[in-house]
DNA sequence: CGATCTTATTTCATCTAATGAAATTGTCAA
DNA sequence: TTGACAATTTCATTAGATGAAATAAGATCG
C-alpha cells in the first residue's frame, strides 16, 4: 500500500511558479505586479496570470485602491489547519503551559522549515515585558536558543551543512559570528542539555532552549523559555533551562522517542 | 496605474486544480491518495501529481508511515504572513486586549472568508473555562454572535442570500433553526447595535459581537466576548454588549470608517 | 485641460507541458 | 507464497500555458 515517489522529474511546473509568486508575496506585505514578476523571475503576464487565478481562490487578495498583491486569507485558513491536528502541538501544550506557569515567562515551540527555524507555537508572558514573537516567524538558526538547540542535537554533518548556508549575521553586539564560537558554544550545550541565548538575537533577551527528538529519535523541534535579562540572572537561566530540558524530554517521549 | 482585471477567463486551470487539491485536504487531518482523488473530482494521476509538486514546497507533507497526505507548514507559514500586516489585525488588537482585561472573558475577532465567518485572532480568558476556539476556524453565521452582528449589521438582500446557501443547522436546542425566528433575532440585534448568542452554538457558551466597519463602511469584520454563561448573566451581557459595541466602533472609526 | 507616462490588462500564434488510461511495482495480509 | 490492493510510472495525445506585443486606464505634469 506504501509505496514511495522517487522520480524528482514528477513534479508539475505551474505548481512551481504559483511557489515562486507566492515565495515573492512573502517578502513584502504589499507589492505590485512588477515587483512581484521581478521576484519570481516570471514574465509579467504569467505573474499576472498566477496572481488573478490565486486571487479566485482568496490566496492572493489585492489593495482595492492601489491594486496592489497581498496574500490572502484562505492562506491563514488552510495554515491554521496544517498545524491543528499535529501530535507535537497538541502533546507540547500542556508542558508549555506548565512552564509559562511556573516561571512567568513566554514559551515557545519552533520546528525546521524550509531549513528554517520556524515558531509553531507562543505561549506569551502576561507580563509588559515580551518579545512579542508570533507564531509563523522564523528565527536565525545561530542566535537562538531553539536554533542552537535544534544544531547541538543533530549530527555534526547536518548542523554543518545547515550553517554553511550563510554567513553568520550579527544581530546584537554578543550574536556569536565566528565558526570556533559558535561550535564551541553547541558543544556545551550539548553537554548542558540545553542551549543559551544570552542576547544574542535580540537585545536584553535571554532565552533557553532544549531540542524534542521525535519517534525515529531525530530532533525535529524546539522547545523554549524567554524572557528579559533583567528577569532572567544566570542563575534562574540554569534553573528554567533544567526545567525546559525536561520538558522537552517528556515531550519527545509521548512522541515515542 | 490601476486598471482591474475584469475577463473571468483569465485563470489557470492548474491553479484550480491545486485548489481542490488544498480543499480537499481540508476536509480531514490526513488522508490517503484515493480519498483526495474523490473529494477533488482528479483523476488519481493527477491528484499524485498535484500531492508531490506541492510536497516540494511543503505545502503538502506526507505522513512517513502511512503514506497519507496532509496540509503543510509552508502554508503555516504564509498564513502567518497573510494577516501579519493587516491594519484590522493591529487596530483591533488593544481594544480586544482592553476587553479582556476589562471582563476576563475571551475575545474574539473574525471576518468573512469564502463566504463563512472565520476567527481571525482570539485572546483567551485566563480561566480554565473557555472555548478554546482558534484563529482559522470558521463559526456558524447563523449560531454565533460573530456570525449575527454581521448578519445584522448588512443589506438585507446580502444577508438573505447568505442565509440561503443552506438550511439553518441546530448546534444546541437553542439554536434558531427557524428562518423567521433568526429575521427577528437580527432585527433585535439591529436596533441593540450588538448580536447574543445565548448557548446557540455551543451549550453553556454565551457571547456577544458586535460588527466592525471597513473604510467604506461596509461591515466586513466582527468582535465579540465568550464565557460561559454562569459568568455570563443577563446583567452582564448587556454591560459587556456595549462595551464590545464602543469597541468595535472605536476599530471601524480606525479604519476609516 | 490635454499630453505624456506608467503600469495593468488583453490578445493571439506557438508549442510546451499537463493529462489519464493502462501497465507496473511495492506492501500487506492471509 | 500468493493474491489483493493501493501507489507510482509510462507514454501518446492534445489541452492549455506562455510571452511578446498591443491596448487601456489612471496618474502626473505642464
Amino acid at each position: 500500500m506504501v509505496r514511495r515517489a522517487e522520480q524528482s522529474n514528477y513534479s508539475l511546473e505551474s505548481i512551481d511558479r504559483m511557489a515562486l509568486v507566492l515565495k515573492a508575496l512573502e517578502q513584502a506585505p504589499e507589492q505590485t505586479l512588477e515587483q512581484i514578476a521581478r521576484l519570481s523571475g516570471l514574465n509579467e503576464s504569467t505573474a499576472l496570470r498566477y496572481l488573478l487565478s490565486l486571487s479566485k481562490h482568496e490566496m492572493v487578495e489585492r489593495n482595492e485602491a492601489s491594486g496592489r498583491f497581498r496574500l490572502g486569507l484562505s492562506l491563514f485558513r488552510l495554515g491554521s489547519r496544517s498545524i491543528e491536528y499535529r501530535d507535537i502541538v497538541t502533546l507540547s501544550l500542556p508542558v508549555m503551559e506548565r512552564l509559562l506557569a511556573q516561571f512567568g515567562e513566554s514559551v515557545n515551540l519552533a520546528t525546521r522549515q524550509q531549513g528554517q527555524v520556524m515558531l509553531l507555537r507562543v505561549l506569551e508572558s502576561a507580563t509588559p515585558t515580551r518579545k512579542g514573537a508570533k507564531a509563523g516567524e522564523t528565527d536565525a538558526w545561530h542566535a537562538t536558543s531553539l536554533g542552537k538547540a535544534l544544531l547541538a542535537a543533530m549530527p555534526g554533518a547536518e548542523a554543518t551543512s545547515i550553517l554553511k548556508g550563510g554567513p553568520l549575521a550579527a544581530y546584537t553586539p554578543t550574536t556569536l559570528t565566528r565558526y570556533d564560537d559558535l561550535l564551541r558554544d553547541l558543544e556545551r550545550a550539548q553537554t548542558r542539555g540545553y542551549a543559551i541565548d544570552d542576547e544574542e538575537s535580540v537585545e536584553g533577551l535571554r532565552c533557553v532552549g532544549a531540542a524534542i527528538r521525535d519517534h525515529a529519535g531525530v530532533p525535529r523541534y524546539a522547545l523554549s523559555v524567554s524572557g528579559p535579562k533583567s528577569r532572567m540572572p544566570y542563575q534562574r537561566t540554569e534553573e528554567i533551562g533544567t526545567a525546559v530540558m525536561k520538558g522537552a524530554a517528556e515531550v519527545s517521549r509521548a512522541l515515542g522517542a
